[in-house]
DNA sequence: CGTAACTTTGATTAGTATCAAAAATGGTGG
DNA sequence: CCACCATTTTTGATACTAATCAAAGTTACG
């Protein structure tokens, strides 16, 4: 399926322009066998417990990480989406203690850690970008625990929005301030430490305060700017080289 | 100094050790230059906003990363420790935006990012070590996100508590469980997202219960099987190889 | 058209924050 | 060694955010 080969690259030359690779460097990455996967909302990547000698590349539609405690209490540790290339650290610490799952309906890319690190020995200005793309994780999700830590239910949400638009935008054309948005409220919840019930009722003063609207699974952001602010958001934790123009202050 | 250069050919040993490097790769490593400092509790290693090409590597005593918010409020994002290497990710994404403070009275060995990446582009395997030291920190970084978001105050503090027992356990030998503890109660807050005030009371009640005590700016368990369970604590993403008698179930 | 998943609303409660102040501790200089 | 000061810990009283429980409404889907 051309179309699907061309996502890969595509997700390819973004780690390429983002670590400045060579021509070379690549090519080598595209010598990389892979195989190509569509999986339906809610399938399981990756399963708490098990081991996986498989990392992921997103083409299309959006997964999360999560965690089940003890107690069946869920917390979302990642969300991740076009282009995000996923669980290569447990090819250097053989264990990720948590499930990758589909958000919506998904197009993967599945590549093995033992070609991956392969490539990386011959180049090794390509294990410097994914090791790079590591620490911006890392980066991620200690913006993360401020956010679960330090800020009230409001600003977690509007802080959360804030990322997940940034991140769609950066790596597709949106029409001006829409973006898909397959996660239920539950899902919200669990990725920032509160109860559906009440991510509910925030998500309805927003909509009363004007600085969102969700609709059929699309959100719209009617004034970013509002949004920013009560969400405290700055954005330079996600290390974008280019500007956003998302950002005055 | 002599002493100060055997604790860092120690910590170095450690990484050596961990990630099965070879003798020439451990030589590599010694032969970076490095600045030795003392510094007080307190002290600011790196601030929030400043760049620096430096990383530190933690010989005695602790620090710890931090954020502060608009509204004043701080998070602890890390707590480090002997044979630590903290900072290594800012020679990639240029840009660390918290502050790294000394905890304790500390001694850090400082090491230019120049030269470390300059060893790595000799021995991969060094910079795969050093990688691997970045997703150990995610790993960790997302059991702090599981803690805050789903976790009651007293489970966070348990938690914590085993963490840091552990940690400390694996690069010292420690008198059973006596562990040197110079936090005070505002920053276990602050790292647990919870307020000094009530870490007070949750302490109070955890010293009634028999699970620990502090005495001294010392933490004793009293009884780590207790403690453990009341953190719901599972010790698997630190990554540690050896077993460190630590767990039953 | 029926069922399951998700959203919304209401009523109540629990956990934690906030504010304030007293007690304890640790360090410093005289 | 003591007196003093700053920091930290402890306690009490109160307020409030967000959780919990329950149920009705809505939407999506086969």
């Amino acid at each position: 399926m051309p179309v699907d080969v061309n996502l890969l690259s595509d997700a390819i030359k973004n780690l390429v322009n983002e670590n400045d690779l060579s021509a070379t460097e690549q090519e080598a990455l595209l010598t990389i066998s892979y195989r190509i996967s569509d999986v339906e909302s809610g399938a399981y990547l990756l399963r708490q417990g098990n081991k996986t000698d498989m990392c992921f590349i997103i083409l299309m539609g959006l997964t999360f990480s999560n965690r089940i405690n003890g107690d069946g209490s869920r917390q979302i540790i990642a969300i991740n989406m076009r282009d995000d290339i996923v669980n290569v650290q447990s090819g250097l610490i053989e264990f990720a203690d948590h499930n990758i799952q589909a958000l919506s309906q998904a197009k993967i890319a599945y590549l093995s850690h033992t070609d991956i690190f392969k490539v990386v020995e011959e180049h090794p200005a390509i294990g410097r970008a994914l090791w790079r793309n590591t620490a911006i994780e890392l980066s991620i999700m200690q913006e993360w625990a401020v956010n679960i830590g330090r800020k009230s239910a409001k600003e977690r949400i509007c802080h959360f929005i804030c990322e997940l638009c940034l991140r769609q935008k950066k790596v597709e054309l949106m029409s001006k301030w829409k973006i898909a948005w397959p996660m239920t409220q539950d899902q919200i919840a669990d990725a920032l430490g509160l109860t559906a019930v009440h991510v509910n009722r925030i998500l309805k003063v927003l909509r009363k305060e004007g600085l969102i609207n969700i609709d059929k699974r699309v959100l719209t952001i009617i004034d970013w700017d509002l949004l920013r602010n009560a969400g405290d958001f700055r954005s330079a934790y996600l290390h974008y080289n280019e500007y956003l123009g998302a950002e005055k202050s």
